[in-house]
RNA sequence: GGCGCCGUAGCUCAAUUGGUUAGAGUACUGGACUGUCGAUCCAGUGGUUGCGGGUUCGAGUCCCGUCGGCGUCGCCA
């Protein structure tokens, strides 16, 4: 070992210790006589001192041409600092190692961007040098703590006598979800493997293999754009049991959520963890995963609306459409005319084609541009409605349903963020339950799946999959933090009747399905159990608990917008030989 | 694919309605300094204002295009 201690880990205990220190020059501070240098590694800071008479003149001099980055081996005596030069801001603050003997076991090229800075550097240099990024305190305290998330899962779960089973990263690509990753054979020239989505398929034919709890680390890959929390590969913990309904995978998830909150935060969580339909969290929010540290919830008028003269009311409200309100308490203060105008641009880019605004008058009578539209007595309906009181603000959204729900909960979120209306580091868990088993896709003018396809109904709900498929729900369950969706999971079809059922109903015709999902159709007529499962966003997670503001940064080596890795150039062309053996052959045109 | 923000010294930023030789902090180089911890003090080096075109007497600033980073809509079972 080239050391005999790490930089964190000196105390007062090891005063008068001989010990060897390996780390980064932090920063280095030159006082002529002598020179002072803030050690670093991973676990931590040690001031290490080239002063005589524990550093010889050789020693100092030496010293003098350390520069930021280069790596040390430093051998010296842990001493007690001076009466007042202790550094309470640093965990070993209390000592320091005089410098006795010194080892340069390697330079460094004055670093474009510098671990020790106050000042983050531009996001496009943190990852053209990631490895310099990374040794920047906050980025190993994020990795750190997606270890210890990580771990304790795998804990959790062994201690719950789940299986870890490595499932194929090469597979074949399946016509519903999300665009594949493909992967051209060499061996079978003009076909293609698909990397995972998630491991889904797979981890159901476990549950038919016996193989009643699987759990596993799992990364997926999706080729869509991205977003501030999307990558295009990304980390899941998955996993599957046999022989459960709906409640007794919350449960357990419940356990596992409480471990982590009280680990990572000190937050004492009672259980069963909050529980709301998807039909509740639309009505009240507008949103599958809402946003439960505030309210701000969503009020439908669509009665009241219907009376008004006014037209963009009156007549969205009578065909067919919704006219949603928000009642910014005290709103006025915080949003005045202007801000009202920016307000109405940002739920444009939602789709709504404006925003109605009434204030709560000191009398508690509404006013607007609009009011005049309205006899006093509706007026006064509505203030009832949304129990207003003086300095109130009023927003509505008429429109389609689907629109008012995205702009209100879009409006909803900003405006509980801009008006601070809950404690940006609190943290709350809830689930989302009986989701729709089907969306309409107008666009193809056939209903899709909301989870995937392997999702059961609710057995009340069976019968509608004949006459109203989209009334039918899902025996789903998605793990909501902080109005973000954090896992998400169901139980599965276990028969194959019901699966050809809902293949038919997605359009998935026999042939179609018999060639991508044969495997299961065919499985799932060997005694394949009751089962269902989870599977958490580990990258979510960790940005949820780290808050963190991006995803990029609770990945060590993440892409750009443009799926793009700044540092190796990935991805980057191949040469012709490597195309012609897989047979492949680039098109420019087009 | 659409919309928006950003790109100036190695780094973080400034530069008035379009107006002289594009500045500051930091880093870097040299010097001073025996207790600093964002050390301090003195001096110095460092610029194709992302790239290409246009408007103008004059462009870091305005316009068009393009490249890159970010956010967002669509997309993401």
């Amino acid at each position: 070992m080239l050391r005999t201690h790490t930089c964190g880990e000196l105390r007062a205990e090891q005063v008068g210790q001989s010990v060897t220190l390996c780390g980064w020059v932090d920063t280095y501070r030159d006082h002529g006589g002598g020179l002072f240098v803030d050690l670093r590694d991973r676990y931590g800071l040690t001031q290490v001192v080239f002063n005589p008479p524990d550093s010889s003149a050789e020693v100092i001099e030496a010293s003098k041409s350390l520069r930021s980055e280069y790596v040390l081996a430093v051998e010296g005596n842990v001493a007690e600092r001076p009466t007042g030069m202790a550094n309470p801001k640093l965990a070993t603050g209390a000592i320091e190692v005089r410098v006795t003997r010194f080892r340069l076991l390697n330079k460094s090229l004055t670093p474009p961007i510098s671990p020790s800075s106050l000042e983050l550097p531009g996001e496009d240099l943190r990852l053209k040098y990631r490895y310099l990024d990374l040794r920047r305190r906050e980025m190993q305290q994020t990795l750190m703590l997606r270890d210890r998330l990580i771990k304790q899962m795998r804990d959790y779960f062994a201690e719950h006598d789940f299986l870890d089973v490595e499932t194929p990263v090469l597979g074949r690509s399946t016509p519903e979800g999300a665009r594949d990753y493909l992967v051209p054979s060499r061996v079978h020239p003009g076909s293609f493997y698909a990397l995972p989505q998630s491991p889904q398929l797979y981890k159901q034919i476990l549950m038919i293999a016996g193989y009643d709890r699987y759990v596993q680390v799992a990364r997926c890959f999706r080729d869509e754009d991205l977003r501030a929390d999307r990558q295009p590969e990304f980390t899941q913990l998955d996993l599957e049991m046999s022989f459960v309904d709906a409640d007794d995978i919350m449960n357990l998830l419940d356990g596992l959520v409480v471990r982590l909150a009280k680990q990572e935060r000190d937050i004492d969580l009672s259980v069963p963890l909050p529980r709301m339909t998807y039909a509740e969290a639309m009505d009240r929010f507008g949103h599958d995963a809402p946003d439960l540290r505030f309210g701000l919830e969503l009020v439908d008028c669509t009665d009241l609306a219907a009376e008004a003269e006014f037209r963009v009311f009156s007549s969205v409200a009578n065909s067919g459409g919704k006219v949603r309100c928000i009642n910014a308490k005290n709103g006025t203060k915080h949003y005045s005319r202007r801000g009202i105008d920016a307000l109405t641009k940002f739920v444009g880019d939602y789709g709504a084609k404006g925003l109605a605004w009434f204030r709560v008058e000191e009398d508690g009578k509404l006013n607007s541009t609009i009011a005049k539209n309205f006899t006093a007595e509706l007026l006064a309906k509505f203030a009832q409605r949304m129990e207003a009181e003086p300095g109130d603000l009023l927003l509505f959204v008429a429109d389609r349903w689907e629109v008012t729900c995205k702009a209100l909960h879009a409006l909803r979120t900003k405006m509980g963020r801009e008006m601070k209306l809950y404690d940006p580091q609190s943290m709350h868990f809830s689930w989302v339950t009986e989701f729709p088993m089907f969306e309409y896709d107008d666009e193809a003018e056939r209903w899709t799946a909301m989870h995937h396809p392997f999702t059961a109904p609710l057995e009340e709900d069976l019968p509608l999959l004949d006459q109203q498929p989209g009334k039918c729900r899902a025996q789903a369950y998605d793990l909501v933090i902080n109005g973000s969706e954090a896992g998400g999971g169901t139980i599965r079809i276990h028969d194959a009747g019901t699966q050809q059922k809902v293949f038919g109903l997605l359009g998935i015709d026999e042939q179609t399905a018999r060639s991508q999902f044969g495997f299961l159709l065919e499985a799932l007529q060997y005694g394949a159990p009751p089962h269902g499962g989870i599977a958490l966003g580990i990258d979510r997670l960790v940005m949820l608990f780290g808050q963190l503001e991006n995803i990029r940064d609770a990945i060590a080596f993440p892409k750009t917008q443009r799926a793009a890795d700044l540092m190796t150039e990935a991805p980057g062309e191949v040469d012709l030989q490597q195309l012609r053996e897989l047979g492949l052959r680039i098109r420019l045109d087009d």
